[in-house]
DNA sequence: TGTACATCAGTGAACGCGCGTTCACTGATGTAC
DNA sequence: TGTACATCAGTGAACGCGCGTTCACTGATGTAC
């Protein structure tokens, strides 16, 4: 049942939607999801308030777009540090594109990064459809350790003192990771461990840069961070 | 110039300003500092909203004290888990109930952690008088791996890709330390930078798992934060 | 191709709400003599 | 110890603001015959 031609409605409700929703970004961009409001964005976009609901039917339906599409453009990005690669075995590139990708688009959208990553928007719960767009980064960081363990990398040993057994808490990310095709499981349960940790750092250091928490801690931050990039993959083992 | 008797009104003045504050972070506990409105406080506390300008000259005003309290509590919290391995040697043990320490405090104090750690309440600077208190749990940090290389624990090698030489990035950190009395400095640059990954990653990890985005990784969080807490003292070559 | 009706986008006014802050006031507490 | 005045805490009304959402409406676009 496929539509032959669009008619100037619809081409015209597609377009006013992705102007909405650019208005949003912007908005977010330039002031933060603490100060989103529907209002703001109507004003923005030339209409009043009551229009957009036309588009959207609420408030926090306009938030969901906005985490989506903030999910994907940062995992498209990530993705495409990664791809942009030519040498596959090159792994240390790959990695390391993939941090900076990660740094670099946080920090030119810091509003966007504040919605999908700060804290929760008061009396907003994010709907089930968020979490797939939210996983494409961390998909990037696994593969990447994956070629790089499928290809002879040591895996990493827990250390002498370590409290458990690494694979029960891990447990569903590896079944994550199984149930996921482009993903060429199995994982070891070390590696599960060590890629969370090496995710959680990236993203912790973006957010302490972000939010403040450095200064007066690092002097260069561009430095910094890639030396915490090149440590991550280190005890990974995979550079 | 010592006061012998406070007066009535002085006493009643320290207690109700208390009282402001603990239903502050009451409310903090129970709604996320988004919801934090002085108005909602005055009400809580009992007392029209005019009247808490009695005590903080704006709703700024009451937040700086809120974030430096925040701070403060958990940077006790912190220290006292350190100082209770009577073992002072024990390193492994300092290491552990420290980190432990800043999650539990977190996981009590959602509201407080958001605050503190979350994205920047919008249109709110905090002042100078907030980073002596916010530096309180890096010292604790800082100090548990100054003992143990100072007692000849191995200092972590750069691994061999390492961009930079770690120094200058970190530079205002290692001025920091020697600058500061109770940590006996200098700092090795190498254990600078990944004292502060750790840090950041014992933070991250605190986020990630109170804004939800270790659900469908993590299974067991206590286990997982443990095995993360080791292995970041094992990086660090402490325990 | 032309007409009659249905669908839809956008308007403008209104709703009730909570917010931070100001201000003139009342009544209690503190101080100087 | 008693009185007169100054200081301070708390009240209640008001300000202007922006918010999300609803609703009856106008006028343009689309569809069926």
């Amino acid at each position: 049942m496929e539509q032959k031609a669009k008619t100037a409605r619809q081409r015209a409700r597609e377009e006013i939607t992705e102007e909405i929703l650019a208005a949003a970004r912007a908005r977010l961009t330039s002031h933060g999801p603490g100060e989103l409001s529907l209002r703001a964005v109507a004003r923005d976009v030339g209409m009043v308030s009551s229009a957009v609901y036309r588009y959207f039917s609420s408030r926090d339906d306009l938030l969901t777009a906005l985490l989506i599409e903030g999910y994907d453009a940062l995992g498209e990005a990530v993705e495409l540090a990664d791809r942009s690669v030519e040498d596959r075995t090159d792994i240390h590139q790959r990695w390391l594109a993939a941090c900076r990708a990660i740094r670099t688009w946080s920090i030119e959208h810091p509003g966007d990064y504040a919605l999908l990553y700060g804290s929760p928007v008061p009396g907003y719960a994010a709907p089930q459809d968020t979490v797939g767009p939210a996983t494409r980064v961390v998909i990037v960081l696994i593969s990447i350790a994956g070629d790089a363990h499928r290809a002879g990398a040591a895996s990493p040993l827990p250390p002498s003192a370590a409290p458990a057994e690494a694979g029960s808490t891990v447990a569903a990310a590896m079944e994550f990771v199984e149930a996921h095709d482009d993903l060429k499981g199995p994982l070891d349960p070390e590696i599960a461990v060590r890629t969370l940790m090496a995710w959680t750092t990236i993203f912790g250091t973006v957010s302490f840069e972000l939010f403040g928490h450095l200064v007066g801690s690092v002097s260069d931050y561009d430095a910094y961070f890639d030396q915490v990039a090149t440590r991550l993959g280190s005890d990974l083992g995979i550079i």
